[in-house]
DNA sequence: CAGAATACTCCGGAAGTCGGAATATATCCG
DNA sequence: CGGATATATTCCGACTTCCGGAGTATTCTG
């Protein structure tokens, strides 16, 4: 329930500098996270009313345009909070992963046994 | 196809020092990243079958115990590569959205105005 | 002895994601 | 002029992924 997903993440993360539509979202994630998988269309609209229904983001406009709403959306504050905080455990998570691998670069030659063998968390009954 | 999800990245990072079971797994994701939600031990067991399916992970030892296939995984290159890479893309993501954040905190008091209204992407017809 | 931990599998359902089509207008390019 | 592209959203069916819970069997702990 808390934790907020990668597509969220960045639903949420083009809404931080100005209030958005749909459409206009799709194009500044692009622009913001080139290098990974943008959503697909109708799976942004279907996140977005969960992210509403979630408090995350509030519609600020809506106008019909051939009895078609036209929605822009922005950050509540729990949304904006809820940003950071996720902002904040992905920066932990892969800064452990990346500490982690060029920790284990060096123990490369040996695959499997580990540098201090005291125990790990193997579920190993001794 | 290319770039990995969350739960793919928990499970490739429990086996960045040594090669565990799936059990072994669940512990070690809980000790490295216990601010976010854990997997479901059903799904871990899917995604652990996706992943060697992928050439990301590969089986070490597997030995049957009551008909029951006990087995150990290790990361492959490729698996190791892959973290790597997600690795470095979460972090931008991270730090991109904390940048933001921080450079709109400032700006908070009128939500709906950027610093620079020199043509952002809002798909507004000039 | 009860209960937790170890270790995995199977099931059905719920949730999320996707591509594609439909709709309608405006603009760009040759 | 006409096709392509961009804007902007909705709906649909299919597929994938995820989850909780039950089942199985052993060992350790209180």
């Amino acid at each position: 329930m808390s934790s907020i997903d990668i597509r969220s993440y960045a639903i949420l993360s083009a809404l931080i500098d100005q209030p958005r539509h749909g459409y206009a979202m799709l194009k500044q994630i692009a622009i913001l996270f080139p290098t990974s998988k943008r959503p697909a269309v109708a799976t942004m609209y279907a996140a977005l009313e969960r992210l509403e229904a979630d408090g995350l983001v509030r519609v600020v406009s809506e106008e019909i345009v051939d009895g078609r709403a036209r929605r822009t959306f922005a950050l509540t504050d729990h949304g904006r909070d809820g940003l950071r905080a996720e902002a904040e455990r992905m920066a932990a998570a892969a800064a452990i992963v990346k500490k982690k691998l060029a920790a284990n670069a060096r123990t490369n030659s040996r695959p499997t046994r580990p540098a201090h063998p005291a125990n790990p968390a193997t579920g190993a009954r001794s």
